[in-house]
DNA sequence: GGTTGCATGTAAATGGTTACATGATTGT
DNA sequence: ACAATCATGTAACCATTTACATGCAACC
């Protein structure tokens, strides 16, 4: 899904500034499966607004500078609906964290366990973010947006339980990796 | 963490060529966090081999295309536990599956049931295949390639168990707003 | 006085995907 | 006969990230 069609799936929900789309990828219910920056985002809106899928309302503020506020189209909501009924096909999921514990064995273990425990403290702080989301009850509760939240929470919960599982273990094979190296050079 | 930095990490496995590293991206242990094509690779290997951090030996065969198997050399090993001692910095996961589901409301409930469904059997096939690799134990037990690859399959198990216990909700949910589009356009 | 938040945007660089191009062999 | 596997690679295109550019207000 490109970044205009996210950015749409933003403003089906209600009208915003590229601004606010920034913080719903950054913070918003929409920020764990979507992304985009400023750089991403303003071009989008942009080209969304050419092609008729967006309209667009400068309002002036005072002491703040203007804003842009975006609305969704008719033609915006049948592009988005359309893109939502094609095979959404498999999920990208690119861990660097992952990618340095396979290789734990050959990296030191005080640096194993201090990427683990602030990941475990990443995830806790998530959680309990997004646990708060839910008592304020904006979504609807039972309408697809809470429940995807809802998935999100288990999502993390579920991944931190692994990582805390785990831990002792990543960094025992780190130990005895380390132990080999000191040991002379035996393949 | 780019093309190149996790090709060396295949290599410091065991040499490989291009082929085969992409064959580890697609379905090996490395497939669920990290990634790559033909397009990606082969020119990620030239670049490495240019700056000195993987050598390549062609090797011809009778009745197959000649091979280019890369090692890894010192210079590339440096690099590559270089990057893995900098902050990995977040996950990335990307889901048009989410992104559907976020707005089952307004999509037809038979579409959300569908890709569910295939969701559903697409974990199970991956569990399934993650656990047979486990039986014939190519990685040692303990070692830190073993752990990712339970994580890997602790993660599948979470989703799917994430997704067969809101499955239903989400019909119930896309069901409502089918009947709520029928009933006239009341807002 | 420095940082954060509001608010917009551009340009260059990076990096990756997709499609194309080739071709023999093995299995169904 | 057709698809899949082995095996390499290029080129065009697409999308995103990063850095830059501006500027006021509020808070600490």
């Amino acid at each position: 899904m490109d970044v205009k069609t996210t950015c749409l799936g933003v403003l089906v929900m209600g009208d915003a500034t590229g601004y606010e789309i920034r913080k719903e990828f950054e913070n918003g219910p929409f920020a764990h499966f979507a992304n985009g920056g400023y750089g991403s985002i303003y071009p989008a809106l942009t080209k969304a607004e050419k092609e008729g899928m967006v309209t667009c309302k400068k309002q002036e503020q005072d002491k703040r500078p203007a804003k842009k506020i975006y609305a969704i189209t008719p033609k915006g909501q049948k592009h988005l609906f359309n893109s939502l009924q094609i095979d959404p096909g498999e999920d990208k999921f690119r861990s660097n964290f992952l990618f340095t514990l396979y290789f734990a064995d050959f990296l030191p273990a005080s640096w194993i366990e201090e990427i683990i425990d602030k990941r475990i403290a990443e995830y806790k702080i998530k959680i309990e973010y997004l646990e708060t989301v839910n008592e304020n009850g904006e979504c609807q509760p039972d309408g697809s947006p809470m429940l995807v939240k809802d998935m999100g929470i288990q999502y993390y919960k579920a991944m931190l339980n692994i990582v805390e599982t785990d831990k002792h273990k990543f960094i025992a094979t780190a130990l005895r990796g380390e132990n080999a190296r000191k040991e002379g050079q035996c393949s």
